[in-house]
DNA sequence: TTCTCTACTGTGAACGCTCACAGAAGCATG
DNA sequence: CATGCTTCTGTGAGCGTTCACAGTAGAGAA
């Protein structure tokens, strides 16, 4: 019993403790503590054993007073929080930024900026500098609270590529049109011609992406661009579906559709067979995204795999990056066909 | 233009700038921010407009240095990483406490227990006091990381009642009896005699108490029970799926189904579908969550409510009120029957 | 007047760390 | 022998707060 457990914690031993216990001093111990460098060999190990014995842990709070940093960062999601939730593809990027900070013993602190005094009081605790940097969610245009954060010169990093924030943030993307031209050029080859699309929200480069390679595919096959074939949607699942019924009504011959996420694929097949289509027989469905949504579907969605464990991997190392002084980056990673059976 | 914005940010105000701006000193400045007790109107009214001319924000690092609190909580998840990606309430509950704790100005920390490493690295992290407290969730037995932090007196409030932790641990959960019970009551007032059950795991406190609502009221009711109209899940929507075709194998004449969660619904639904039942005309079937995939499913899903905004707002309470001296507490929150086209 | 009490204010010390600097020791070079 | 260089180590200062304490001013009571 080396602790007296009766409520209060006990007092954690500082690096003082850890500089009598090895027989050296305070900045021997902080050395040794920051990588170890014009430190013998001898010092360094019998630090390292003082620190073992004693459980020492460093005091952030005390190293993030004089150095200037807090060795954290925020995950900011400014979207419209319904969003978060219906979406499952904010969980994995939540899940892999977290892991990826964790592998660099940086917490992550979970931000969200709904309303107009979250918005304020959010901006003024980063820009106050009590994170180094924030990695930001946020594919609608006209984002107050990321403008301001890169006017203050805050590290950022966003998620997808952000719209009128100039040239001067970072942003991790997967190539959208890219994509959307496989995903478009699978279902031609599949011998369908009256392709439709449900397009994203047209305010978002993601959206606009999508629909420039839906449409660069067909002039290539020579089929021709039909207006009455593209519907708009905003990613949720309701608007695939109102999507879908559209689409049936203003071409009711269609026997492809290329929707911009699962979510709303998962409306269209909804609708589909609420119209009697059976999927793929009559219409083949495509999705994007392959977020967990697109297995839970039935039948299970042919989508476009975005590969969220590397982007969230990307936005991580280009953050820490430019907290270590580089300049802002664009990453643009390639997306994946993932055929199962709804095509 | 006040600010030069060439890459670097500019030294914040300190709390010596606001003292020297209002003409009062250090320990004045100090005492409005912490609640303005014996400090003169004119004083308080002076400080206040010097921290809105200079835009002052306190600096956290220097004041947990000295305070020892750390104004921060961590939100640990030491589930298989899968379930919080698959399950919407996950979500919900992170959002929740989230809002709740910005409210205070306590940010969240989020922290992922997954693989060995990460577990030491985090309990560390815990136990070295850089948070004040921790929302735990962890509905399994046997979990490590809760017990060495009970241990060492971390304020603790877990979602759901933990298992294997005494009862010196707060948890904040909703009814899991009561809620199974209106359920089941529920489905015997449609006129269902054959009424089957998929449950949760039953490691878990809420698996067993939702399985025990449903015998009570079947008890209640003079409906005897058959084991055969009973088989286990694990809230996955697999789990549901395979337990449906269970159920059909063994009851046939099964003609509803209480479900211990809305996604494990979603599975009976898919199955009974392929097995040519309607629902609700030949089976009627009840979920458990009123997660966002009550809704998603076709049809929509008769559920029973947890209070998830009322959970995290609770544990938040709870932990708060630890973290100031109080003692433990547990907390159970009532459900609610929301009723939809499912039954 | 003198004392006590209350309301308020200022000051130095401390929290635990890193950083800059000074210096010691060892070795090669002039 | 002095000089310089490299490698290593210890020390004092200071980061921006809060806290304990000392002190002041004014009001009321003796």
């Amino acid at each position: 019993m080396t602790m007296s457990n009766t409520g209060g914690r006990r007092r954690p031993p500082t690096i003082h403790d850890v500089a009598r216990e090895a027989g050296v001093s305070r900045g021997t111990v902080s050395r040794v503590l920051n990588g170890g460098h014009y430190v013998s060999p001898a010092a360094q190990e019998a630090v390292n054993a003082a620190i073992r014995k004693t459980g020492y842990v460093v005091n952030r709070h005390a190293r993030s007073l004089i150095t200037g940093r807090s060795d954290s960062v925020g995950f900011l999601l400014t979207e419209p929080q319904e969003r978060f939730f219906e979406d499952p593809n904010f969980n994995v990027l939540l899940r892999g930024c977290t892991q990826a900070l964790a592998a660099h013993d940086i917490p992550l602190l979970l931000m969200l900026a709904g309303t107009r005094d979250e918005r304020r009081r959010i901006t003024r605790y980063i820009t106050a500098g009590h994170v180094d940097g924030v990695l930001l969610v946020s594919s609608h245009s006209g984002d107050p609270v990321a403008e301001e954060l890169r006017a203050a010169g805050v590290p950022l990093v966003a998620c997808g590529k952000p719209i009128g924030l100039g040239s001067k943030v970072s942003y991790v993307a997967a190539d959208d049109r890219d994509g959307a031209r496989d995903m478009v050029r699978h279902l031609l080859s599949l011998g369908r011609r009256r392709v439709g699309v449900v397009t994203g929200p047209l305010d978002t480069p993601g959206g606009v992406e999508r629909l420039a390679g839906y449409r660069e595919v067909l002039d290539e096959a020579g089929v021709g661009f039909d207006e009455r074939l593209v519907v708009s949607g905003d990613y949720s699942r309701a608007s695939g579906e109102a999507g879908a019924e559209r689409l049936l009504t203003q071409a009711p011959d269609v026997d492809a559709v290329f929707v911009a996420s699962d979510l709303m694929a998962q409306g269209v097949l909804a609708a589909l067979q609420r119209a009697g289509r059976r999927v793929p027989e009559d219409v083949a469905v495509g999705g994007f995204d392959d977020s967990p949504a697109a297995v839970a579907a039935s039948p299970e969605l042919t989508t476009i795999r975005q590969p969220w464990d590397r982007i969230s991997a990307e936005m991580v190392r280009v953050l820490l990056a430019q907290i270590g002084g580089e300049d802002p980056a664009a990453v643009i990673l390639p997306t994946e066909l993932v055929r199962r059976k709804s095509t």
